[in-house]
DNA sequence: TATCCACCGGAAGATGGGGTAT
DNA sequence: ATACCCCATCTTCCGGTGGATA
């Protein structure tokens, strides 16, 4: 596909101007639909850069919604602004330092100090973080990306302990501000009563976007990121329209006006109409499928396999009994051990929650309790499709 | 109304892989 | 060589679960 991608590069740049700024990753100067945001955030962090104890904070909301996007906006205009101020900012995704040794090994490296990326006690890490901060004089704006995930997987201790430092801290001394992006909307609920009497955040909520505010971050995309008329404004409408009706999620809008921009120099037009945009929709599903099934392990393909083959031949909603008998025909045939029903039954549950299936719980009295299979994102056969593509059969 | 089906899902421990320090 | 550390993934164990059934 970059391939493609390269030559098409070459002989046709009618539409797309600059391919960058379609991404999700790129964050413009002004947010449309979260100014509100914006400023409510810079004026919690008003405090710190006046050398004076701030509040923790917390984003919540489902993806999409600009959270990540407002942090990155004012940490990058604040150290802009008032390069002087006694605040150093981090940003760290907990999807990559998804427990608190490795969080506590970034703010390690990011105070100058090497340690190895496993092998130490983690008290040691926090002793090195600990003195090296309190040297700096300055206090840290901790911005924990997805920090649901780090949660989920590694419990409270991180942020217990990051936030009972600033009650240990000397009363005029620096401290930390910690704030937490959470993609799950009750993560609160999972902290230890103790880490959140002393985390106690500002609560900051973000709510999907609505169909006006997607027309407004789109049309802004495109005016940077597209040539200009290359666009219908219907088009631009129509993705606004169904992806709040849809989700919400900014980055999906986004994905679609990318994947239509694509489509549309692919087919040598000059410019995007609703009709390329219904088509974009399809191919970003499907993209985006075969991403997340790419990075799958090997019995997590097998499971979603032996469900999409049951749904293929016309089983209705099969059960976690009847898949499980189906995966271990599969393992036969690929000559690798089965795993347990127990670990299976996990899997159906880690598969709900990319997405990629959706799960049910079937109470079948005296045929008794399970998870059924609902259905899949894509049609089976397309699903089926996809695993053939791979070299499954 | 008690029982029982067929699986649920938490807890804990095993496994095997990475590492450091002495 | 030995003793310790971190970590993801899986197995083992086991007390639920709720409606159909006897």
């Amino acid at each position: 596909m970059e391939g493609y991608a390269d030559v098409r590069c070459d002989y046709q740049r009618r539409i797309i101007r600059d391919r960058r700024i379609l991404r999700d990753s790129y964050i413009p100067k002004e947010l449309p639909g979260r100014q509100s945001e914006v400023e409510k955030f810079t004026n919690l962090l008003l405090p710190a850069i006046n050398n004076e104890p701030s509040l923790n904070i917390v984003f919540l909301g489902k993806p999409g919604t600009g959270k990540t996007a407002v942090a990155k906006r004012v940490i990058t205009d604040l150290s802009e602004k008032f390069p002087s101020a006694p605040v150093r900012y981090i940003y760290l995704n907990c999807s990559r330092s998804n427990t608190a040794y490795r969080v506590m090994y970034a703010l390690n490296r990011e105070y100058g100090i090497l340690v190895p990326p496993s092998g130490y006690p983690y008290d040691e890490l926090y002793n090195n973080f600990l003195a090296a901060f309190k040297h700096t004089r300055q206090w840290l704006v901790l911005i924990l990306d997805e920090v649901d995930l780090l949660v989920r997987r590694d419990g409270d201790r991180l942020i217990y302990s990051l936030s009972r430092l600033n009650d240990e801290i000397g009363y005029k001394d620096p401290g930390i501000v910690l704030v937490g992006i959470s993609n799950t909307p009750n993560f609160l609920e999972k902290l230890d009563p103790r880490t959140l009497s002393s985390f106690s955040p500002e609560r900051m909520y973000f709510y999907p976007y609505r169909a006006h505010q997607l027309h407004d971050i789109l049309l802004q995309r495109a005016k940077e990121g597209l040539h200009e008329s290359s666009w219908d404004d219907g088009a631009i409408s129509f993705i606004a329209a169904r992806v709040a009706a849809e989700s919400g999620d900014a980055r999906r809008a986004i994905d679609v006006l990318r994947m239509a921009a694509e489509l549309a120099e692919r087919d040598g037009l000059d410019r995007i109409t609703t009709e390329i945009v219904k088509r974009a929709f399809k191919s970003v599903d499907e993209e985006e499928v075969i991403i997340t099934i790419r990075s799958l392990p090997l019995h997590h393909r097998l499971v979603l396999l032996a469900a999409t083959k049951l749904l293929l031949r016309n089983e209705e909603r099969p059960g976690t009994g009847k898949i499980y008998y189906q995966y271990k025909r599969l393992t036969r045939d690929y000559y690798v051990r089965p795993l347990t029903l127990r670990r299976v039954s996990g899997i159906l549950r880690e598969l709900d929650e990319q997405g990629l299936l959706s799960i049910r719980m079937s109470y079948g009295g005296s045929r008794g309790n399970t998870k059924v299979v609902d259905g899949l994102v894509l049609e089976p056969a397309e699903m089926y499709q996809i695993f053939t593509n791979m070299g499954f059969t």
